[in-house]
DNA sequence: TGTACATCAGTGAACGCGCGTTCACTGATGTAC
DNA sequence: TGTACATCAGTGAACGCGCGTTCACTGATGTAC
């Protein structure tokens, strides 16, 4: 039998994904600094050494999920990209999609939020490069729209690192509305206000 | 002798800014969380039970360097906002006062950008709570601006919020590029570029 | 299919270590007279 | 000014505890024939 179905590999895995759901639940309200191996394997339901079946440290269980995470978050931004219509019509996809993605994986969603500037040197690296690739992402797309005529390079990737974190700030806004127990329609309406804004000023950029 | 003077108050003070500034050291490569009060102590160069004559336990300390931190931006903020000129001096004005704050407290503003999503929820929330302030007081000085004739209140709390998280964006730049040895020419351009961009949608909006 | 052997994910005991916190203390500083 | 007493910031020993890591192990799963 191939080893992606042998009933070993299969308890392979659900371990290691025990190991990785126990970190992101314990995540919710820690930070990766601050989270201990065994606490971890205790919340996973294994013995502590089994963590290291999986996982040489803590940081390369961190690295792991900022791999799951921004597969995730990737996705998003590719689908926010392929968004068709005019500007208020692909800020509202964009808006949309980024709940959606709150919403289906938050934990992962609030991992990223919280360690982008957080206090692993590893993890905080591993974000930056990637969200320096959707930069560029987001610019290439950009400067492929007709509204980008006559833009020059720097501008271009002025205003995409603007829309990335604006996209961490809407995801970060509707993770704080769920905490405080609101529904999402206030943060709706200003991440769409801002974006609108954003737009409006590329609209008539160069002034 | 008043015990502002006293010999006992002021070694009593010495020693409570040790602690807070080995603290922020430490702080420079990690959170807040992951930070023991031996570790501390340590530092600063005291025996660890010193640390209760100054704080309860490590939140405490940290509460006390985010009213520390708080005040700076809260002097910066001010300024920004009685900045006077057209919206590209304001513009201007707002990221050289980042970057002053930047340059003189680089361990106050780390401590901010790093704890504002961090794990510990007493300084997240004493963050979040002063951050609103200044988006109020941004409001008002938006509202108070002509340019803001016939704006609905909402709108003007959209911009305020995106206008103080631009803030923390630019200073967040400013530090990663400290880090990386570059000097801040770039961040400059992109914030000031960023920040017009804004502008212009402010004076167009609502479109 | 059955058998004999290899693999390897997970175990449990053991280790040395640094942690947060307690306590009674010391001795310089402050205060009353 | 001098003396006797109170205050209290900082000390150092001691505690129990959970930590990360090591090691030899077990027993189910996989493989060769």
């Amino acid at each position: 039998m191939s080893p992606s179905t042998g009933v070993r590999e299969t308890q392979r895995r659900r371990t290691r994904r025990a190991l990785l759901d126990a970190a992101l639940s314990l995540l919710e309200e820690r930070s990766l600094g601050s989270l201990g191996l065994r606490e971890v394997t205790r919340a996973a339901g294994v013995a502590p050494t089994a963590f290291y079946r999986h996982f040489r440290d803590m940081d390369e269980l961190g690295t792991t999920l900022v791999e799951e995470a921004l597969a995730s978050l990737h996705t998003t931004v590719r689908d926010v990209l392929a968004a068709t219509g005019d500007s208020e019509r692909r800020g509202e996809a964009a808006v949309r999609l980024v709940a959606e993605l709150v919403r289906t994986r938050p934990a992962h969603v609030r991992f990223l939020v919280r360690e982008r500037h957080g206090g692993v040197a590893a993890v905080r690296e591993a974000i930056a490069d990637q969200l320096d690739v959707f930069a560029e992402e987001t610019g290439a797309a950009l400067a492929a729209d007709p509204a980008s005529a006559g833009w020059a390079g720097q501008d271009v990737t002025m205003l995409s690192r603007l829309l990335v974190d604006h996209m961490f700030m809407t995801a970060s806004a509707f993770l704080a509305a769920s905490l405080r127990g609101e529904d999402w329609t206030a943060a709706t309406r200003t991440a769409l206000g801002q974006l609108r804004l954003i737009h409006l000023g590329r609209v008539h950029w160069p002034g």
